[in-house]
RNA sequence: GGGCCGUUAACUCAGGAGGUAGAGUAUCUGCCUUUUAAGCAGAGAGUCGCUGGUUCGAGUCCAGUACGGCCCA
């Protein structure tokens, strides 16, 4: 506790008075009938005189956000979880010594009140206090009631007082909620059942990101957290479950930034005798869904750029969209020697190997990404960088998948599975040779995936969708952070 | 990892060219029984992120460091 607070010491000072008076100050037997959203919704409609003939009582309970004291009687603002509502403390009506107590309320105790409900002559919907009682005594000052909370790192360490401080914030996470909620019905909706995989992995696969190490100490086992759900998500269709999804976390050792949480939420579902190309219509009605719901329409504000969402959305290839977004040559799709000096031109690293495709998708995230304003789909990405991904039947060389970006980023990556278990090992032992050079211990052979495939895997889409990032759009936030409720910081001090 | 910015009262912020710290909110005291960021009068509240350095003197200048933010890799 934080000694040196005047004001801490008042409210402990304040505390001990309510025990010596015989009065807890953190009971839990007051019971609500209401929310101040009841409230507002019964009898916001009514004539301040129709009011008048209400006579039910409503028990309310909520945290003192305002007090406006006039000597004999006072105003307070409560809030609870639906948002807030006045109630007015008389002195003649809940008596002297009733009154005298609430003197020693502070902004920030939650209080629990019953009584009528009239109109003041502002015409604020307010509660005629006839009993009250505090249940919790707050022992430290809530922040500012105009300004509310705005240092950054207080926001996301003490994400409680940005809750309750910042009305923004918490509409943010109710969109998010909602959002998610929203996800599980659509999908619902089509038969589609949602299922749980693990966490902890004994070999990191289905994304090439960094995981974190863990042990089992009674196994004596390294484990790494997931870097994406995916291959246990095709076991599971491998059983039969031909239409599945999955909404959770996934973790990713690597930096951190606006566009970047080590742990993040995504949603992943899988569809069998699905093609890539159902899946985009799925995506454009799942998205588009929610976006209507929560901005009423196709549009919506994007960090000061509109986006349009309405369908269909932009298809481009993936090489067309280098020629038309990066402005690259034609040779340079053909010729691996002249994307490399493209690369380098830009000041490339090249780190992640220098085969035709990973060039090719290395300037794809350089010169045609950020240029993907309005909700766009590139398909057939180059097979070289999509081990996963079911082969194109014309063309070998690029896979049946796509990526959807929009606001310059990527928020979805869905494909048509490879389910040939042949294919499907050499492209697992090719990344494995490209990755060689890293000396990645973590990169082994997943033989138990393989196995399963090799009991026959339907041919089945599936997608994965950042619902962080997705969010992020949905609210117009311009950092991760601000669409997850405790984003990893640094320890204090 | 690099660059730039920030860190002053519980909160939001001022603090010119170095001279020993200021406002609003909140708190405390008094007045006020329909206020709306209520009002009026008064009061208390600070290790200026931390550690060094320069200086007679540092919130201010310099170096380092911690945490945060934005951009870049």
């Amino acid at each position: 506790m934080d000694e040196t607070s005047e004001l801490t010491q008042q409210r402990i000072k304040k505390l001990g008075i309510l025990r010596k008076e015989g009065i807890d100050p953190y009971p839990n037997d007051f019971r609500v009938t209401h929310t101040s959203r009841d409230l507002h919704e019964t009898f916001g409609p009514l004539s301040d005189e129709a009011l008048k003939s209400v006579e039910e009582t409503f028990c309310l309970a909520g945290r003192i956000m305002a007090i406006r004291d006039f000597g004999k009687a006072s105003f307070i603002q409560i809030q609870d979880r639906k948002g807030r509502i006045q109630a007015y403390l008389q002195r003649d009506i809940v008596g002297e010594a009733a009154f005298q107590l609430f003197k020693t309320f502070d902004i920030g105790d939650f209080i629990g009140l019953e009584g009528k409900i009239f109109r003041t002559k502002t015409h604020e919907m307010t509660l005629q206090a006839k009993n009250f009682r505090l249940l919790v005594k707050s022992l430290r000052p809530l922040p500012e009631k105009w300004h509310g909370l705005t240092d950054t790192e207080a926001r996301y360490r003490q994400r409680y007082l940005d809750l309750l401080a910042n009305p923004r914030v918490k509409e943010i996470f109710l969109t998010r909620i909602k959002a998610i909620q929203m996800i599980r019905d659509f999908f619902t909706q089509r038969d589609f059942i949602e299922v749980e995989t693990p966490m902890l992995h004994p070999i990191p696969g289905g994304a090439t990101a960094k995981p974190f190490r863990t042990h089992h100490n009674a196994l004596d086992m390294e484990l790494y957290m997931r870097v994406a759900p995916e291959l246990f998500l095709k076991r599971l269709v491998i059983g039969g479950l031909e239409r599945i999804f999955e909404i959770n976390r996934c973790f990713r050792n690597e930096g951190i930034s606006t566009q970047h949480n080590p742990e993040f939420t995504m949603l992943e579902f899988y569809q069998s005798y699905a093609t890539h190309e159902e899946m985009m219509k799925t995506t454009e009605e799942l998205l588009c869904s929610m976006v209507k719901e929560i901005h009423g329409g196709f549009s919506l504000t994007y960090q000061e750029k509109e986006l349009d969402f309405t369908p269909p959305w932009k298809r481009i290839g993936f090489k067309e969209s280098l020629l038309e977004y990066g402005k690259v040559e034609p040779a340079v799709l053909k010729d691996p020697s002249k994307a490399i000096e493209v690369a380098k031109k830009l000041g490339l690293e090249l780190k992640k190997g220098t085969s035709h495709g990973r060039v090719l998708a290395d300037l794809f995230k350089e010169m045609v990404e950020p240029h993907l304003l309005q909700p766009t789909f590139v398909t057939h990405y180059p097979t070289a960088v999509s081990p996963l991904s079911r082969r194109n039947e014309r063309d070998p060389e690029v896979v049946d998948r796509f990526e959807l970006f929009m606001a310059g980023r990527e928020i979805a990556n869905g494909f048509s599975e490879l389910n040939d278990p042949v294919d499907q090992r050499q492209r697992f032992i090719q990344q494995l040779e490209e990755k060689g050079d890293e000396a990645d211990a973590l990169l082994t052979l997943d033989e138990d995936f393989l196995r399963a495939i090799e009991f026959g895997m339907p041919p089945t889409a599936g997608e994965g969708i950042g619902i962080d990032r997705w969010v992020m759009i949905l609210t117009d936030a311009p950092s991760i952070r601000e669409v997850i409720f405790f984003p990893l910081l640094r320890m204090e001090k």
